[in-house]
DNA sequence: GCGTAGTACTACGAGCTGTCGAGCACGCAT
DNA sequence: ATGCGTGCTCGACAGCTCGTAGTACTACGC
């Protein structure tokens, strides 16, 4: 796939965090704090379109951005993604599996039963 | 902690792959495919050593050179920081573990009950 | 003392990312 | 119709990383 630029991260993060579309100008009002170019803004929402990471759709002039997956189908496609990496999975995904807090190997393990009922 | 690029991770795999510390000029041979200069090599091993991907010890005048942790250590790594991108742990964790193949479930669950034993 | 192996330092081009400016188009108010 | 505001597309540039390598210095064996 490819990693995230830290502005691009930003912004993906809050078009996750946002039920509707945003246009250029809306996020780039949400992410006041940093004080960027409107054509920033536009610019990086262009390359993550480009990318595949948003979908957008016409808004009279403007365009509005929506993100083409959920955060969590991303995060969980990076985690397979470095699980390729490996030549031995069974081994990274113990070591994976070691690594996760108690609530969490709890959280995992369910999922996985549910699986197993399917 | 950082992605690798082409030539790093095949280096690194090759010191993966070997249980003895390999000097660059080794390294060098087990990557002939590719034909390098040698200079590259060193190059490569310098800054993965740098990022910390290796430990280097002295040889007479050369420096051998060993993985700092385990692939599977590095993996397992890489997935808990894709994990720790995310605002729902729980979600993602759902969705990875339905994009693990049958297998691989197995072994997860495997691992996740013997944490739970100890 | 000289060649060889090995090191460190420096460099350069390509690609990615953050950051914009310039220039063009369209619609609304005057 | 005229101009301001909004929004778009294109192009650009600087900084960083990575692949790739040359050069210059050093130490060891013959």
């Amino acid at each position: 796939m490819k990693g995230l630029g830290e502005l691009e991260r930003s912004i993906m993060d809050i078009l996750w965090a946002q039920s509707t579309a945003l246009t250029a100008r809306e996020v780039g009002r949400l992410i006041a704090d940093r004080d960027l170019a409107p054509t920033t803004v536009m610019t990086v929402l262009d390359r993550l379109t480009r990318k595949g990471f948003l979908h957008r759709t016409r808004d009279g002039r403007a365009w509005r951005y929506a993100p083409a997956a959920t955060r969590d189908a991303y995060v969980a496609e990076l985690m397979l993604e470095a699980l390729d990496m490996t030549g031995d999975r069974s081994a990274a995904l113990t070591r994976f599996a070691q690594g996760v807090s108690g609530p969490e190997a709890e959280i995992l393990r369910r999922a996985l039963t549910e699986l197993e009922d399917e």
